[in-house]
DNA sequence: TATCTTTTTGGCGCTGAGTGCCATTATTCT
DNA sequence: AGAATAATGGCACTCAGCGCCAAAAAGATA
């Protein structure tokens, strides 16, 4: 399905992170996350275990996919959020289109958040995952607040987002037909509105 | 230490939960918490490892204590704020007490805390504990508010305490000297100028 | 005192994640 | 053809966690 294209050296490579996910995810769909072993995902990929752990560091990295991509666009983003919008606003709007997915991608979306969101021990292991993210926002309210490390604002701004995003995931979840987005924005708006 | 009186039938406990607790931590804080195996924590209680998992569903949990007691302690102090105190407010106030610590406690409380908010393996773990405490919070908006357990407002809020908190603690990590309750007034002070 | 009942203990053996080591295999370069 | 390079995957290990069960230790009863 995808091109295991590889102009230099050695062995090529017999599989990639995308071949695995969908292996895996067959597998968690059909019987949950926790009982799927690692051993029968490489069965599933034709794959030996020990390779599994040169594509993903852990079992519970699998459903988190190119996260680590994603996040170097979210920064980017932020970055190019011109200066005169105020910093709140700034971050508010990039974790909006940082959501923002169309309409085929979305159903694959769900079906991933629902299962890191569902099953106790990927919410677990997801915390270090939101650290990330927690951390992009936080450099971009840094810089532009002109903070430093140790300042409290930065940090608070991450977890706030974070919260709001996580509560609006649930939301979401929770209502087959509803719009990520536009959770997003009404969360914020509930938020102000319960601190007065 | 610690009396292990057992006035019913039986075999006697050998042992405690405190007493696991405080071996544990010697050694968490000797070697770190993941170079600890329950095998050395067994063997420094005098003790077999089998018994370990009786008092401690897993190593994850010892750090955490009796904070199953202090949840219910946080839900009554919750349930006996007066009626016509504000709801984010009736939380707040709550949210603080929850965390005020005497002299003594609070040496305790930071090694314990510190040893939580910085092994990631805790991190991750902790989220199903601070789920726990968020519901709590949860529930006492929905009644008061009284909306529907699919509300969104008793989540968000659950969700936006528990950012203060952790942002907080962070905080009063980074300072030896602060002061906890007032950290946690403060975050909330910045958060509302944060979103205007 | 001897036996019965209840409760805790802890040993044994298993599964499954994750890791270090290294020989094997596949591929390109000279 | 042979050297260099890179991915694979088997092997053996550690450790958390769990089900099972026999042994130990205590009070209760006769």
């Amino acid at each position: 399905m995808t091109a295991l294209t590889n102009r230099t050296r050695g062995r090529r490579a017999v599989t990639d992170h995308g071949s695995i996910e969908r292996a895996a995810f067959r597998l968690f769909e059909a019987q949950g996350f926790d009982e799927t072993t690692m051993e029968q995902i490489a069965e599933s990929v034709g794959v030996g275990r020990r390779t599994l752990f040169r594509y993903f560091p852990s079992k519970n990295d699998i459903p988190w996919g190119q996260f680590d991509q994603s996040l170097r666009d979210f920064a980017e983003q932020l970055a190019s959020v011109p200066a005169d919008v105020p910093v709140f606003e700034a971050v508010h709007r990039c974790v909006v289109a940082f959501n923002d997915y169309d309409k085929e991608a979305l159903a694959q979306h769900r079906i991933r958040m629902r299962l890191i969101l569902e099953t106790p021990t990927l919410q677990a292991h997801s915390v270090l995952r939101y650290a990330a993210w927690r951390g992009v926002i936080e450099d971009y309210v840094a810089r532009r607040l002109d903070l430093g490390s140790e300042s409290l604002l930065p940090r608070l701004a991450g977890h706030i987002s974070l919260a709001l995003a996580i509560s609006s995931y649930e939301q979401w979840l929770l209502k087959p037909d509803s719009d990520l987005p536009g959770i997003l924005r009404q969360e914020l708006y509930e938020l102000r509105s319960y601190l007065q």
